[in-house]
DNA sequence: GGTAGTGAGTTTCTTCAAGAAACCCTTTGT
DNA sequence: ACAAAGGGTTTCTTGAAGAAACTCACTACC
């Protein structure tokens, strides 16, 4: 069996969970939200064994979460990019960033934060701004590194280890 | 490696993923979400393997997202419930809830409906009641069976086949 | 008093997915 | 002509998931 799947159940949980819930899916698109288009990029940033990113990334342009646009010929070469489903998953991935952010190492503060484009300010688990109490859609939103984002030296360093 | 980790990424996402992130781990937490509190009405209702069921509930009471308490002795024999940090998981599933209802067989009508105790209105992915505009928590909600909540001889006749 | 059933696991064995590393192919740069 | 970049594919090894059987301490039934 190529996929998750959890046979019986009649769940949208479910449903979502086969198609996002891989080792790796949302990871390679919270990836791509930050703008990484490109194979090597999104590997090089997760460590993802190659052959499962080609495997997951095939899977999600099948599933219509994202969509690959050739930027040159000869060789071929694709950029990935989010469809609207694929926008559609930020809610999900905003849960994920407000629970962590409470519960994982919440001493050293937030590796990124998420503010409202243009007003500056910060975004909560509702997508809601705190500053000016919008409820926002994606596009309105961008991602900023946070008080324990790490410095490039250090994730080089990482890497070796 | 027993759990899923995700080496070099300071993310609260990618953090939060290696604590419920696994395969199962989310259902599981669904399930009791639903009331359900012990080992085989869980393992009866997913059709997870027992010894996976086993490991995922040992992890999550380590990781203080369940608790298990002993409803008898001799055997001793226990139930699990959510701590607060596993109730916050709330807004991750209402996400998941919210894009599976539209993109997995929306025309077959929503399996369950999350609405707001006593008022009854529906609640979207912000966790705002539709109907009375206020913001929600966990304990504000229930779970009620939608359109396309299977009988329970469909499940059964699913479950056989 | 023997037998069946239940609840919650544990053990064993098999299968499938993930990880690592090497290889491939085409183009660009030197 | 040779190396490097980009985006994969192939092969092999390890690790996790699934299925089924076994355990153990009761309880309830005949």
């Amino acid at each position: 069996m190529l996929y998750h799947d959890y046979p019986g159940q009649v769940c949208s949980i479910a449903s979502s969970l086969e198609l996002v819930g891989e080792r790796w899916s949302l990871l390679i698109i919270r990836d791509i939200f930050r703008g990484r288009r490109r194979f090597d990029q999104i590997q090089s940033s997760l460590g993802v064994a190659r052959n499962v990113l080609t495997a997951r990334l095939t899977r999600l342009v099948e599933e219509d979460v994202l969509e690959k646009r050739p930027y040159q010929t000869n060789p071929e070469r694709y950029e990935y990019f989010l469809t609207q489903k694929g926008l559609d998953l930020w809610p999900i991935l905003m849960a994920y960033l407000g629970w962590g952010d409470k519960y994982c190492e919440p001493e050293k503060g937030k590796p990124r934060l998420i503010v409202h484009k243009g007003c500056g300010g910060e975004i909560d688990d509702r997508r809601i701004c705190q500053k000016c109490g919008k409820p926002l859609e994606v596009r309105e939103a961008e991602s900023i590194p946070g008080p324990a984002e790490p410095h490039p030296e250090e994730v080089l360093q990482a890497a070796r280890a």
